[in-house]
DNA sequence: TTGTGTTTTACGACCTCC
DNA sequence: GGAGGTCGTAAAACACAA
């Protein structure tokens, strides 16, 4: 089923000891919309710091706009550290101390409302989609750097404590999975294009989709949004 | 404003694996 | 057969230039 075992990592509940001190990562978010996802490590206390109770995540953070409420964008620039090695490898490690005055938020407060997944609609007429919180892409996002393919028991996990679905978990997973292929096919076409104008090929990259489809613990996330933005 | 391009949720079709 | 994978796509949400 999945490309490679699922490393071990901390259980929800040493990463849920709440921080109510919470400090943002040092996101760029001079990007725009973009949602390049920001690396966590899980090995550091920073990692097991950063889990707050959902009312504790503001959704205007330090430096935010004020003409600009919500939206939280991720720059390459949290992800050009060492290969991830999902599964316990180094990471760059978000930098939740000093980073805050970064960290600003650009989409407006989220709608209380949840999709009835459960129920079976989700594309009704008055909710096509929901847009997740801050929080919520932030703690995916953090799930998916750990690990490219969710395990049964961190989907329910994450489920619970984002207030989402476990079918919503695992389609933002799918969902995550196809961004990051979509940019790696990007990447490729650049460096191939590339190549043909240059006589010599690039020292460092390469192909990259068989690589993010047989091992979740490359660094191709970082490298090809490194590319991308 | 508005038009346009991009990103984000959500789903269906189809495939593989157990 | 069920669960979860990719792939393609629809439509909302959003950014931004004109």
């Amino acid at each position: 089923m999945f490309p490679s075992s699922p490393p071990a990592r901390h259980p929800i509940t040493q990463t849920l000891s709440m921080n109510s001190q919470y400090m943002p990562p040092a996101y760029d978010l001079t990007g725009g919309y973009h949602h390049a996802p920001g690396v966590g490590d899980p090995s550091t206390t920073a990692w097991n710091s950063i889990y707050a109770p959902r009312e504790e995540y503001p959704y205007c953070f330090p430096g935010s706009s004020p003409s600009s409420a919500g939206q939280v964008s991720f720059t390459s620039l949290d992800l050009s550290g060492p290969p991830t090695a999902a599964g316990g490898g180094p990471f760059t490690p978000y930098n939740f101390i000093s980073g805050q005055e970064t960290f600003t938020c650009r989409r407006r407060a989220p709608e209380p409302i949840r999709p009835s997944v459960s129920g079976g609609k989700t594309r009704t007429k008055d909710k096509y989609r929901v847009v997740y919180t801050d929080h919520q892409r932030l703690e995916l996002e953090k799930e998916f750097q750990y690990n490219r393919y969710i395990t049964m028991r961190r989907k329910t996990e994450l489920s619970m404590v984002l207030g989402l679905s476990e079918r919503q978990v695992k389609i933002w997973f799918q969902n995550r999975r196809a961004k990051e292929r979509k940019i790696n096919r990007k990447k490729l076409q650049h460096s191939q294009q590339a190549s043909t104008t240059t006589p010599t090929p690039p020292a460092l990259g390469g192909p990259t989709d068989a690589h993010i489809t047989t091992s979740p613990s490359s660094n191709i996330l970082s490298d090809a949004i490194s590319e991308e933005f």
